[in-house]
DNA sequence: GCCTAACATGAATGATGGTTCACTATAGGT
DNA sequence: ACCTATAGTGAACCATCATTCATGTTAGGC
């Protein structure tokens, strides 16, 4: 993809581990307002270093954010795969909407982005959700265990709008409950 | 209640009701990011005169919000009171989730307060929040449309849950409708 | 062991935004 | 008309941050 033609450094490549380390943590607890100062301190290092990494905030949140993406989308993937080995659509559906809204709400940076991908997320990253999602739709539907007229983009917005950590995990895990019997087909 | 001796000279009141005018509109447009100075200077008085209205930000927008809280109240109080002369609780309870979604997709400030609601609103709110809406609740189990297990606090939940202006118009409507789903009974 | 391209450092810069205050203006009672 | 308590003004102050850069350090090829 990019020209990358360098091997990094030994003491390059610890740092740059060290940062993306500390950043993840310290964004996960605090999000994107922590300073760029702090992060460095925290990681032991001086702050120039952390933007002979990464230019700008926004570049060392989007490498973050994008490590996130490949998890989530990997979780999307792994549930879809069981579904088309016979595993049942709503059972997938009500496991994963748990763990992204355990997750959510134990970082911040999870919460973010997915609260990006109901609105201005890269056109890339809401298609692949919505292409998984509308799997996992059919297959609900198929069931009969999905309100017949629910649709992807009802589950995109069931995701975009998880709570975080603004609210305790037992309200959460309610939440979850509730939406999912709005989803779900009247028995 | 304060213990308010004096008058307020006839300018002074003027200039308080242009600032609360003003920062009403761009806090409904902007939420809490716009600065003192673009608000003093959007209703053409100087920073000082802002702050001799308004001690400190917190303080404007505590007043604009606390507005805003009576205007909800009386919502949901006159719910309360078509319930209790008959009306159904279903629609009650539909009519108020629309109207507070709406506005809260039009106003930055209604979504703050809601979101508030679900963590850390003063006791004092959340309680009358609670009184009314457990009002709703019964009706609607009397009435048998509400899920049987929904609680004031679900709708607590659902209140301070519903999403702003960073979802277009029908993406709330529909949120809305499967929120209310959520909570119905199976028919 | 030397040398230098890579790398690290952290004080300084510039932007933003809340808040203050010494000074000026005026409403409204006399 | 006059006086003064009230009110208004806006430049300046300060804290917070992202970002830069002149200077010092070191990994790793020779």
């Amino acid at each position: 993809m990019t020209t990358a033609p360098h091997r990094l450094r030994a003491d390059a490549a610890r740092n740059r581990e060290k940062i993306l380390r500390t950043a993840r943590t310290l964004f996960a607890a605090r999000g994107g307002s922590v300073g760029m100062d702090e992060i460095a301190k925290e990681a032991g290092l001086a702050v120039g270093t952390l933007y002979r990494h990464f230019p700008t905030k926004a570049d060392l949140i989007g490498a973050i954010t994008s490590e996130l993406s490949d998890r989530i989308f990997t979780a999307l993937d792994e549930a879809v795969a069981r579904i088309d080995a016979g595993g049942s659509a709503l059972e997938e559906l009500t496991t994963l909407t748990e763990r992204i809204s355990t997750a959510a709400g134990e970082d911040r940076t999870v919460k973010a982005a997915m609260s990006n991908l109901g609105i201005e997320a890269a056109p890339e990253l809401k298609d692949r959700a919505m292409a998984g999602l509308a799997r996992i739709v059919e297959a609900g539907h198929a069931e009969g265990t999905l309100h017949p007229d629910v649709t992807a983009a009802d589950l995109v917005l069931t995701m975009s709008t998880l709570p975080g950590d603004e609210l305790p995990e037992p309200a959460r895990r309610r939440w979850v409950t509730l939406i999912l019997r709005g989803l779900t087909h009247r028995s």
